[in-house]
DNA sequence: TGAAAAACAGGACGAACGTCCTGATTTGAA
DNA sequence: TTCAAATCAGGACGTTCGTCCTGTTTTTCA
């Protein structure tokens, strides 16, 4: 460090963005390989960060995954499943289409390593509360969203009796669990099953 | 050890009832702490098991988990599942008694550690090829029974055009994904909502 | 410009972790 | 009864874990 104190231009402090590298570095080691059996020193070497550093934005492992829930996990089902499912033309069409953007975007890289929200929840959620209530709120706000799309729907005039609030829960366990099989068979038929059972459903709610 | 060498029955060996022990401690540690969440040492504490006889059953903690997988989920999963539903009047019949059964359960206990299946299939599956195979088979089986239930069904007269594979994977999906929302939530309404969206598609599959 | 605060460097720290090793005891077959 | 194999005892081994600590540098603000 002594032989070039100063670089061409000047060494600059960056604590946002290391604090986004970190975090989005822990966001794919978490969600991938799992929370457990990610290293913060796996954290350190990927992001170049020193121990001083990580210790200083995040003072413990649990402080990241809390940012990698608040801040990665809640805008990536903000992203992948709300947004799209909002601006569809029905719910009805937005669920299918989503189903069927993440079985290939699946099938195309060749590896299933799960929905992100699910792997973390099961991992983290039980033991401790802190993670249980972020965890469950992003549940909650995913649910919801769906729920909006099928009373908007109903105040089109879709022809159906269901209750918002209930399927749209049916249709977040449905995917979650069709993730959770798609991982285990490395493998996108049963997210493509389950996405044809659900618009079998949904099909005759007819707008008119 | 040297004051008692011989107690007063005298001491025996018991490699199955020791093995035994290990794979259901393992098993109860490993559905509701995790797997890498789990020390051996822990086991050896739970169990009295010294470091030597551990590892002359299972010289690795994987071939731990294994056995767990072989064992205990593969039993647990057609006791709780499988069986019921194939003894059930109707395969809708058996599917909403399943869920209601465990639904209250879980409220019966407090807490929600999730589905065993599930925890371990989310935390082994992705990195290593021979707990994915164990966990895909079991996956395989319970789908493939429910599957065969509604065959049954429908040789009997089921009013219903279904597909039974698709249909059951979609049972096997929500009913996994209702779980992990359970976990997340730490209640058994997500468990309710969709036993009650799953009765209310079957409940005209009338046979006659 | 000076001082306090923020940001970062780099390593020390004890406490686990999973595995392996040597030897003692028990068991089953000869 | 003998002896090899199976079963178990108990601890050592090197590694890795997450956290904390003492400095140094950069930034902010008055």
């Amino acid at each position: 460090m002594a032989d070039q104190a100063q670089r061409t231009t000047g060494r600059k402090n960056d604590p946002e963005g290391l604090r986004r590298r970190l975090v989005e570095a822990a966001y794919a080691a978490f969600t991938t390989r799992g929370y457990r059996a990610t290293s913060v020193h796996d954290l350190k070497r990927e992001t170049g960060a020193t121990g001083g550093a990580l210790a200083h934005h995040f003072p413990t492992k649990k402080d990241l995954a809390l940012a990698v829930l608040q801040d990665q996990v809640a805008e990536i089902v903000e992203e992948t499943w709300m947004r799209p499912v909002l601006t569809a033309a029905t719910a009805g069409e937005g669920i299918r289409a989503v189903f069927a953007g993440i079985a290939a975007e699946l099938e195309a890289q060749g590896s299933v390593s799960g929905c992100p929200l699910n792997n973390l929840a099961l991992e983290l959620a039980r033991d401790d509360a802190d993670f249980r209530r972020v965890i469950d709120a992003i549940f909650l706000r995913w649910r919801d969203a769906i729920a909006d799309k099928i009373r908007t729907d109903l105040r089109a005039g879709a022809a159906t009796t269901i209750d918002p609030e209930a399927f749209a829960t049916f249709v977040v366990a449905t995917y979650s669990g069709a993730m959770a099989m798609a991982k285990a068979s490395q493998s996108a038929a049963p997210l493509r099953t389950c996405a044809e059972q659900l618009t079998r459903l949904m099909r005759d709610w007819r707008v008119p």
